[in-house]
DNA sequence: CCCTTGTTGTAACACTTGTTATATAACGAA
DNA sequence: TTCGTTATATAACAAGTGTTACAACAAGGG
């Protein structure tokens, strides 16, 4: 009976429009009003598919995660073993300007997940998945002999999420003048330590 | 003639303030008002001492930089090569409650940087000593004999910050369930491997 | 054609922020 | 004591926030 307006995918605009937002003008400029205006609409339409502020930005940064995931379970597709967590970790570095975007993104959840319980939450179920792929990856490299049984699985995916995060930060804190290739050579550095045969 | 109160006491006071309250409520909450109060005055003190807000904090945030960069030159100057590194970079891990709160402030230093000048500036150069000491000890370790010459300092330099920083944010991010041992053992790890005879 | 129902825009609300203006209090010099 | 200067408190201001209330609108069914 009454106007007809697909709900799911005027969601979609508006998490589209947060994203682009939050990559573009950072996570304190991200409004309610700036998010609307940049969809073509105002806060009375914005706040008819979202409870609060709160769940659009928790949708928005579901919608980074959904897509990195998705590249990264392509690469360990295609790949396995030592090539595999080499591909995927090298996907993950910041390298471009497209991945200093993300990561600056990243940077505010971690700051936000502070006040906001749910996007604490949020964080921690990622940061499990991200540990759990690269434990995998290990354990493939065990089973694949590149490896010995002794290692360590957990703690060397601690230590190499610790690792990427890390060099996450300093590609922001030095205004993204780190080249790529630096960075790729040292995550072959660290590699080929892990790698090493004893 | 005037009233006669120590200047730079006072202002003391209020930077002392402000470090309590970036520590304890964390940084969204530190607002003028708050570390005013906790100073036991009101904003109306306050801005006598300060032009505005950020060269507040700015002085905390510095006062925290002093603070730490006392405690690693002490440890720089009782020990040297590894053992210095290692102690230096065991200190800053996040293996307590205090350090903890430390690495707090590290992430909303980082996440705030992105919005103002100033604190970006200030953050590089925080980065550039923190490398330049890590340099330093590394180099110290080629001297002595416990590194192959051919190592590549700043690259490992910029390595062993990333490491350091990344166990930060996942410290933070697993609510602080990372127990220090397991941390430290990590650390071993990555020493054994970085020093580890060809 | 009208009416119902979901959509959208407008505007107000309640609150917080940093900053500024101004009044009051303190204290030493005259 | 009185005055002048400074320190401090109080209060107002302007801007910006998320949220809410409500009116206007659109479009398909009767």
């Amino acid at each position: 009976m009454p106007r007809i307006v697909d709900h799911a995918s005027r969601r979609q605009d508006f998490i589209r429009a947060a994203c682009e937002t939050l990559l573009e003008e950072g996570y304190a400029n991200t409004t309610v009003r700036a998010v609307a205006k940049r969809a073509g609409f105002t806060t009375g339409a914005l706040v008819h598919y979202f409870g609060d502020k709160d769940e659009l930005i928790r949708r928005a940064l579901d919608y980074f995660g959904t897509e990195q995931r998705e590249r990264m379970l392509r690469l360990e597709r295609e790949l396995e073993g030592r090539a595999a967590l080499r591909a995927v970790v090298a996907d993950a570095l910041p390298t471009d300007l497209d991945s200093q975007r993300r990561w600056r993104i990243w940077m505010a959840l971690w700051y936000h997940s502070e006040e906001s319980d749910q996007m604490r939450a949020e964080q921690k179920r990622r940061y499990r998945e991200w540990l759990g792929r690269i434990s995998r990856m290990l354990e493939q490299s065990v089973k694949l002999g590149e490896l010995p049984a002794s290692v360590e699985i957990r703690a060397e995916a601690r230590a190499m999420v610790a690792f990427v995060d890390g060099l996450g930060v300093q590609f922001l804190m030095a205004n993204s003048r780190l080249p790529a290739a630096k960075i790729l050579a040292m995550l072959d550095t660290y590699l080929n330590r892990l790698y090493a045969k004893p």
